[in-house]
DNA sequence: GTCTATAAACCGATAGAC
DNA sequence: GTCTATCGGTTTATAGAC
């Protein structure tokens, strides 16, 4: 699996991961700004300093690169979040302070605003992908205000799916305005705000 | 402007405005699934039974085209609205019956949520459009949650600004998630709730 | 007002040399 | 592992006939 592959010309052993996650990147950037049916082989090649065909040495298609670039994206952000949460209450505020360091990061919100608009047709290659993210979120954030529920602290009238659909609905809506028009949204905030709104808890942007 | 223009073949007098519209419909179902950049004339073009020349007859461009939908989507829009709405509390009530009647125009929602992730990138074609688009809907709701918090009605520690963009944010978001899973969620109710906490009035998405 | 034909550009993917 | 060359397909838009 790991085996070392001999040089060929003048490279060094084993450059594919590194040449790899190169190409991720690259995909990321062009997805994010023209969507996958726009952004094209040709960008992400340009963007690498590669040829096309460079490209699809690594991922056999269009389809494969989305995926890819998906699919190492949930690893890493499943991965940061984690880090931050524990239980209950605690993993609210870490959903705070992921809004807060998502500000700097505006490829990642723009690729999942871009993505997920244009993956609500049925027939999208990412379709599938972005069905499965949201059930699986609601399902997560669900069991958050579950363990909220059973302390009494939601709000009269709230239930603990409802929060969850709110609390996400909440999250996607704001990046869409923020990326329209930053100056205008302060996305932690306005969550804090929510989760202070839905529950008997006050919750703040502030560190 | 509205003279009557000659037989030219076989056709009745003014069959353009009848044309155009038929036109601008199909657009709009287009807009709405593939978006701007991969929807295509051709698609538009047989949806109405006519060649991509016809169409370009009618429009002069492609952009032409789209920023007709939108223009005459925000006209109607504007107009149903204004039927239903009157003053501060009321008009968050027309708000949750505007999102009840929209469960039955998926095209209108789909046309939204596609373009508006799109539409994130400076250089789309709307992106100027909806940057217009959210500011005037932000003012426009800031108003009614001012004369709520003139009343004394507005949760503490809420203002008007950040009810306006979370209300709008709770939209957007709930459109997302009911396009991709429309069994999953209740966007009126689920609008009722968000309004119902942030202010000290119950809503209802109940008539 | 609508059509056919076509220009000019761009796209994804493959074949094959190195 | 990366390149060049190329095929077949698509796109927007224009020219010109009817």
């Amino acid at each position: 699996m790991t085996a070392r592959q001999p040089p060929t010309s003048r490279g060094p052993y084993r450059k594919s991961a590194a040449t790899r996650t190169t190409i991720l990147d690259a995909a990321l950037e062009v997805f994010a700004v023209s969507g996958f049916h726009s952004g094209s082989l040709r960008d992400v090649a340009r963007l690498v300093g590669m040829s096309e065909a460079g490209i699809l040495h690594h991922f056999a298609d269009k389809v494969t690169l989305l995926a890819a670039v998906l699919e190492h994206r949930d690893a890493v952000d499943i991965e940061q979040f984690r880090r931050l949460s524990a239980d209950g209450e605690s993993s609210l505020h870490a959903l705070i302070q992921l809004a807060k360091s998502n500000e700097s990061r505006e490829r990642i919100i723009r690729l999942y605003a871009t993505l997920s608009g244009e993956s609500t047709a049925p027939d999208h290659p990412a379709h599938e992908h972005f069905v499965d993210r949201y059930v699986r979120a609601r399902a997560f954030l669900r069991e958050s205000f579950d363990a909220l529920d059973r302390r009494g602290l939601l709000r009269a009238g709230v239930s603990a799916e409802s929060a969850a659909i709110g609390t996400i609905a909440t999250m996607d809506g704001l990046q869409t305005q923020w990326l329209l028009d930053p100056d205008a949204i302060d996305m932690s905030a306005q969550l804090a705000q929510y989760l202070s709104a839905v529950t008997e808890i006050t919750f703040s942007a502030e560190v």
